[in-house]
DNA sequence: ATGGCCTGCAACGCAGGA
């Protein structure tokens, strides 16, 4: 069984890149982040077409989250109760005995914002929110576009991103926690080539030059960590005419 | 290669991303 996570960013324009990548991956689950969809405009049939269940959680211009699933779907969850939001960021679903938790963590812009603050407290609810996830769910599945470096060799340069935001102890106090509840960071798991990255600047030829982040997760509750195969990040979907900034991020379970 | 990021909006510059 094949996990993954994409942050597409607009799904309106990557939709033909997604369509070849789930003819070429044929992932059994994807979360997507970034659709900035409103629910009516989503390309529900062109989905469901390629073979795929899809729930979605999105509105226009910003944000959206959405799950693929080639097997039926059940209890989808829009939002986490715990924080009432205008901002569509996270959707939950039961696939078989799984239970698949799509996040789209605030970016939170710079430590100096408002959105910095917005973007804590929208981990401290993730927390909680999570922690109850687990309780319930033992095969608990939780990806997504965390916007965190949970280290610095998820960092292309350290030193320059020393205290910047998706960098900053705070945040990665929070990453940390939610391992702390049992999750594994499922790419950690194995073996991985240095200075592997999963998002790259648009600007200053940064994919060419490999001045990346490794700031898209997946991570796996204990019973799930167990059966993990493998984790990789596709850098090749980065590469060619109108690539998202973001790579996916695909784990394989023996299941 | 003589460039300089991408997307959506109701725009004709801006907000937001990371």
């Amino acid at each position: 069984m094949k996990l993954a996570t994409w942050n597409v960013n607009s799904l309106n324009v990557r939709l033909p890149r997604l369509l070849a990548w789930l003819a070429a991956h044929q992932p059994d689950i994807l979360g997507l982040q970034e659709t900035k969809l409103d629910d009516p405009r989503f390309p529900a049939m062109e989905i469901a077409a390629a073979g795929y269940q899809v729930s979605f959680y999105g509105q226009k211009t910003y944000n959206g989250v959405a799950i693929l699933s080639r097997a039926p779907v059940a209890d989808v969850a829009p939002g986490m109760p715990q924080f009432p939001d205008d901002h569509k960021r996270v959707l939950a679903a039961t696939v078989g005995d799984i239970r698949f938790v799509c996040f789209y963590v605030p970016n939170g812009q710079s430590v100096e914002s408002d959105k910095y603050q917005y973007k804590l407290r929208w981990l401290d609810a993730a927390t909680a929110y999570l922690r109850e996830e687990i309780a319930r769910h033992p095969r608990l599945a939780v990806v997504g576009d965390i916007n965190i470096a949970p280290e610095d060799r998820d960092v292309h340069d350290p030193d320059l991103w020393r205290g910047q935001v998706l960098c900053t102890d705070a945040e990665r106090a929070a990453f940390r926690d939610w391992l702390g509840l049992g999750l594994k960071d499922a790419f950690r798991l194995f073996e991985q080539p240095d200075k592997t990255f999963s998002w790259w600047d648009y600007r200053q030829l940064a994919f060419p030059k490999n001045q990346g982040l490794r700031i898209d997760q997946i991570m796996l509750s204990p019973a799930l960590a167990a059966t993990c195969t493998s984790c990789r990040i596709d850098r090749q979907e980065r590469k060619g005419e109108k690539p998202s900034d973001h790579a996916p991020v695909v784990a394989e379970l023996a299941l």
